[in-house]
This record gives C-alpha cells, structure tokens and sequence, in this order.
DNA sequence: AATGAATGAGTCTTCATTCAT
DNA sequence: AATGAATGAAGACTCATTCAT
C-alpha cells in the first residue's frame, strides 16, 4: 500500500496548513503570549495534543509564521525591482499587490509587526525578522532612489520615504484588522502611493505612471 | 509622629506617575499579557506589592493608561479644530504637535494602539478606545473636509483619508520603538501631510498653507 | 488511539468524587479561607492544577459540598416528616440516622457549619445556606409541633426546641472532629434526643415512643 | 510628671482592651487565618502598625483571646464546684451564667472553639486549649457524678454527659452568632439543663433543684 | 495517529509584618 | 507613640507541554 503513505502525507500536508491558517489569526488578534495553544486547537478543531505532533512548540508555530510572512512580501519586492518599467510603476505594482493582502489577510502583516515590535517574542526571532525588514527596505529603497532619479518620487531621504511607506502599510492592516468594514471603505492604492509622490508643483510630475500612461 | 498628610500625598502622586510611566514603557513593548507585574517593578525599583496599593491590578494600570494616552491626543485634536487659521494650518499644527510625540514618547500611542487591536485587552476597554478612536476620527474629518471644500486638503473620502493619515501616525510610532535610532532620521511632519496633499498638478495647490482663506 | 469517552467518563467521575472527599475533610479542619488547594491536592494525590479541570476554584468546589451536605440532611428530614409512625418515633429515626453521620463523617456538617457561621465564605454561599437551614428547621418544627400535640415532646416554643436540637448535633459533630475517640465514647441517640422529651413528672411521658397514640 | 507616666499605662490598658475586644469579633466571624489585621485596625480605629506595639502579631493575639476566654469559663466552673448547694443547683449556676453569655458575647466562645477545632490555629495553642478544656471537662464531670450520686442528673457515662452539655452550649454560641435575633427567642437555660436531667419516670426527680425550692 | 488527562512552572494578587518619618 | 508606605513571602490559578491509552 504505497498509497496509503502518500495519502498520508497529504493528510499530514493539510493539518499543517490548517494550524498555520488558524494560528496565524488568532496570533494577530492576541499575540504570542496572550495565545493558548488551546485557542489554537479550538480554531482549527484539532487536539492540543496533535498540534506538538506537527509543531515543536508555540514559539516554533510562531516562527514559522512570521518567517513566512516576511518571505512572501520579500519575495514580492525582489519581483518588484525585477520587473521592466518604471520606477513608479513598479512601486505601483507593488503597492496593488500589498494592498488587498492587508485588507484582506491581515493576520500574517500583523503577525510580523508582532514579531518585529513585540519584546515578548524570543530574542531570535525577532532580530532574524528585522534583518529581513532591512532587506525589504533596502529593496524599496533603491527603486525609490531610482524614482527619485527620474522625477517621479519625492525628493528626501530615501530611506525615510521606504519607512514612512511600510509604516502606512502595516497601519492599513491594523485598521483592517479592527474595522470590519469601514463605512467607506479603506484607502485605495493611490492615497498610499501619494506618501511617495513627488511634491505638488515639482517639475517631473507628469511623467508620473511612465510614459505608457 | 507620622508623616503628614501633605507628604503622604505628595510621595502617593510621585509612586503613581512613575508606576505609570514605566508600565507605559513595558506595556508598549510586550503588550499587556506579556508584561508582567514585576517587570514593572523592577522597572519602577518597587516592589511588587506596592503596585497594587495604587491600582487595582494590571488591567486598571493598563486602562488608566489607554484612558491618559487617547485623552491627551483627542484634547490636541479638539484644540486643532478650534484653531484660527487654515485648515490646512491646523492640520499642519496637529502633525506638528503629534509628530515628535510619537517619536520621542511612543509608548502610549503604542498602548493605545494595542488596546484597539489586541483582543487580549479586555473587552470594556477595547470598546470604550474604540469609541475615544471614533470620536478622534470624527474630529479631524471635520477638518478635513473644510480641507477639501477650499482645496487644500486632497479630494476623496474624508474618512478614508483620516483613516490613512492616522495608520500612518501610528505607523511611525512602531517604527520608533523598534528602530532605536534610524539611521537617517525619521519622516519629518512635511512627509506626513502629504497624505493629506491634494495629488500634484491640481488647482488650488498653491494656496495650501497660505493666508489666502 | 485515544480513551473512549465512555473510559473517560468514568475517570472523570472518580476524579471528582476523590477530590470532594478529600476537600471536605480539610476544609472541615481549616475552613474554607485557610485551606489551600495544595493541601486538597496533597490529600487526594494529584496536582494542583488538575483539581481546576474538575472546579472552577476553591470556592465552587466548598460551595459543592455545602449544598451537597445540606441536601443530603434537608432529605433525611424530609424522609422523617414522611414516615409512619408517631413524631416521637420519627425524630428518634432522624437522630438515628444523623447521629452516627456526625460522628463517622463529621466533614460535612462542618463544611456546612463553617459556610453558615463563617463571614469568610462567600456572601451567595452563606445565604443559600442559611435558607436551606431554615427550610430543615422548618420540616423538624413541624414534627416537634405534632409531638407536642401528643405530648411526647417537652412543651415550649417549638423553633426554640428545634435549635436547642440542632446545636446539640452540630456541637456533636464538632466533638467528633476535634476528639478521635473519646475515652468513653460519644453520647447516645438517647441523650441527644432527651433534649426533646417532655420535662420529667409530666403526663404523657408513658406513652413515648410507644404505639399508643 | 509623674502622672503622664501613669495616664499613658491607662491609655495602654485601655487601648490592649479595645484591641482585644475588636478582634474577639472578627476572629469569631471570620477564624484566625481569614482575619486581616486590617479589619482588626479598622474595627478599632487604629493604624495597622500600632496593633503591633501592643500584640507581637495575629497569632498572639489570637492566643491571649483564647486564653482569656478559656480562663473565665474555667473559673466559672471552678466556682460552681465550690459553690454550697446540691450538684444540680450548681450546675444549673454554672448554666445560667453561660447561657447569658453565650448569647450576649458568642464572640469569646466562638473563638474558643475556634481554636479547639481548627487546624489552622498554631498547635500549641491549640493543645493549651485542649488541655485546659479537659480540665474544665473533668471539673463539670465531678459535679455530674455527685449529681448522680444523687439522683439528680442523669444516668449514664458523666463524660459522655458533660461533652454533651458542653456541645450544646457551643451549638448556643454558634446559633447565637449568625441569628441575630431568633424570631421566638433562644432556648432557655432549663431546655439546656435538662440535657443532664434523669430520664422522666425515675426516681430522685422530686428532689432536682434542691430542698430550697 | 489522536486524544485529553495530567503535570508543574510561572504569574497575579494578598496580606502579615517592618520601617522611615 | 503613631502612621501608613513598603516589602516579600505565600497561595490561587493558568497554561504550555507531556504522556498514558
């Protein structure tokens, strides 16, 4: 029966992604400590026991979570700097992307603010997550610079424009998080963008969006 | 003889701000589950104990805080929309006003925010910051749209672009706890408003900040 | 595989009935306030934290023997109200029943003097008590009345009689408590029930007990 | 001055009364271990730290009370057995000098018993009291076989009478403590004597209470 | 593999006692 | 002598983790 151990791979495949899904919710919502691995558990209708069958530990469950959070927005970012266009368009690309993540899934954003902010995450945990944060910025930072270049994105400190962008982001999934639905809606992509855009009145600001706009 | 009522007052209103001021500071890190009473302490160079001569538990501690942190920004909202001046100047002056406080002294905006998104707070006082938040937001729409009937202020939801510029607020506040120093600096007020800018290129753009109203 | 729930069932049920014996024994000795949970958990071989699976605190868990204490002695009455037979007959079967109660397993009706008597226990607690209390007072004073109507029991203010009663079983079980074995043994159902037979030289004491009536 | 020396011993004497006075109550309601010092500063108007100029701490406290309390009894009892007079004519003295007092000031009683039957009391006291309740047993034990000798009490193991009769009057106290005023009064002290009296229809009965009658 | 009973270390909180004034 | 602020040692309770079944 070979069969049966594929299957059971499979099954064992699923479990993980369903505490993964559940926890990660359920962390953004309270945090590492104020989680028990018994809301976990309830979340996901599983045993508290069967959680250590795939997971060594609370702290591990965490750390899987934050590090896969972060590699999917670096990720994202590594493709923004790759793709052909402009400078601008490719900040907007990356904001279309990020945007309805943080509406909608908020729970891994919120998750890596918790591990990047929070002091009761394991020392470990935290410092690896904030060296990825400076590669995600450093990545932003240089297409910034390149659109500052060009024209197309305010003048200033590149990396303060690269945080004070992240630093919206995160606020919109933290709103997300606790305004269900905001009676009119949360801010679109352009409102974010505008953090980058070039002072009103400065040269350069037509050419924004490239030339195929 | 026993000391007089008068220094006994005296030395109570001292313990009191300093409990505070130390649990702000340990409850903006770790959250309130993650902090414990003798990180306070120790914080405080008191003993345990003694905390609770003057609030009733963590939570009341935590509450009192939230409770100081929400009434002290939602005062400089109100006196921004009593100002004389532009609403462009007011909003400016408000920015200004919170700008260094979420630099310098992050840990309430940071224990304000915690208690808005961690359901780890109790539930009294998530709700009652939630109606503080909703009455803060009110108060800068306000403002807001005086902005935008004399185009100063970028044309859009009211409310989303008060919901933006507050993200953003809180967003520098978290960046400010845990990056200890950037290393160029953080956004400055300017970067902020632009948030609130009207998108480049749009009419009435020169007017901001002026007299002209 | 995991217990069945019928297995776990039976666990659960023996866990608990364990830890009430063992409970009421100790707080029968200390009182509710001076009992710690470590000494329950001494006396019944578990941990600590395994009596809270089973009680939501030690104050559930003393309100549980009170009521079931109570329960148990408010039935007996009601068994002795029910019974054929004269009042006499029916307050000797009682005494009968409680005497050796008092003196082999004094626990609960301490418990149940401890939550009647003692501020320490909660208010809730002690009120029920004391209605229960009076419901029992109540179902005695009736038999004592019928007595009296015979003239098998001793003239006077019925409830007074019932209390004197009472008292004297309480301060029994007291006794038995505090000494292990009295050097001459414990008073009998007779002298107990002397307190309610009719003063000497009175008519009526002939037919005591007797199928006369 | 050397009267200041003297009217400061009266305001000691007075205050080491008020103190004692104030925490019969309290221990009596509440047992040592549940009562504050604090309650006991409260109900004296005192400051918590001057109990300790006048007690070395609860426990001792605790110990004088009993003691104080045990030691009046004992020489009530002492005094009946001196008394002139039949047995049964001192042992309804020594009844009706504890009734009143078990009613009016269950307090002491209470805390004696207190210290009789808990294990939360330290158990040297605890083996004092015992100790001096055996002594007052056997002195009431003495009355009871002169008595019987007579024909004037009872019948039966004087031991197991006097415990008896000793129970009741705890039951009293007991009773009188948490009822604060019996609809139909309290059971008086002939109720309680005739726990010791010769069961009806025997002999010797015309003669109780003595040829003075 | 799965359950949930069981453990015990960790925290909050209380309160007897001490101590500075 | 008197106060009440301060300490610190318990003790109730929670919850991550283990383990028997």
């Amino acid at each position: 029966m070979p069969r049966t151990e594929e299957v059971n791979q499979q099954i064992r495949e699923q479990r993980r992604v369903r505490i993964l899904e559940g926890a990660a919710v359920i962390f953004a919502r309270k945090g590492l400590v104020a989680t028990k691995i018994a809301d976990i558990a309830d979340a996901t209708d599983m045993s508290q026991g069967l959680i250590y069958r795939y997971f060594a530990g609370k702290d591990e469950l965490f750390a899987v979570l934050v590090e896969q959070g972060m590699a999917s927005v670096g990720d994202l970012a590594l493709q923004a700097r790759a793709r052909p266009g402009s400078a601008w368009e490719r900040l907007r690309w990356f904001t279309v992307q990020m945007a309805p993540h943080q509406y909608q899934q908020p729970a891994y954003s919120l998750v890596v603010a918790h591990a990047l902010t929070s002091e009761a995450v394991p020392t470990a945990v935290r410092d690896l997550t904030r060296r990825r944060l400076d590669a995600l910025r450093e990545v932003l930072t240089e297409i910034i610079v390149e659109g500052q270049a060009s024209g197309q994105v305010a003048a200033g400190h590149p990396t303060q424009l690269a945080l004070l962008y992240l630093a919206a982001l995160h606020g919109l999934a933290a709103l997300a998080a606790f305004i269900e639905q905001p009676a009119d809606g949360f801010p679109d992509v352009e409102s974010v963008l505008r953090i980058l855009a070039p002072h009103a009145g400065r040269s350069g600001v037509e050419s924004r969006g490239g030339s195929t706009r």
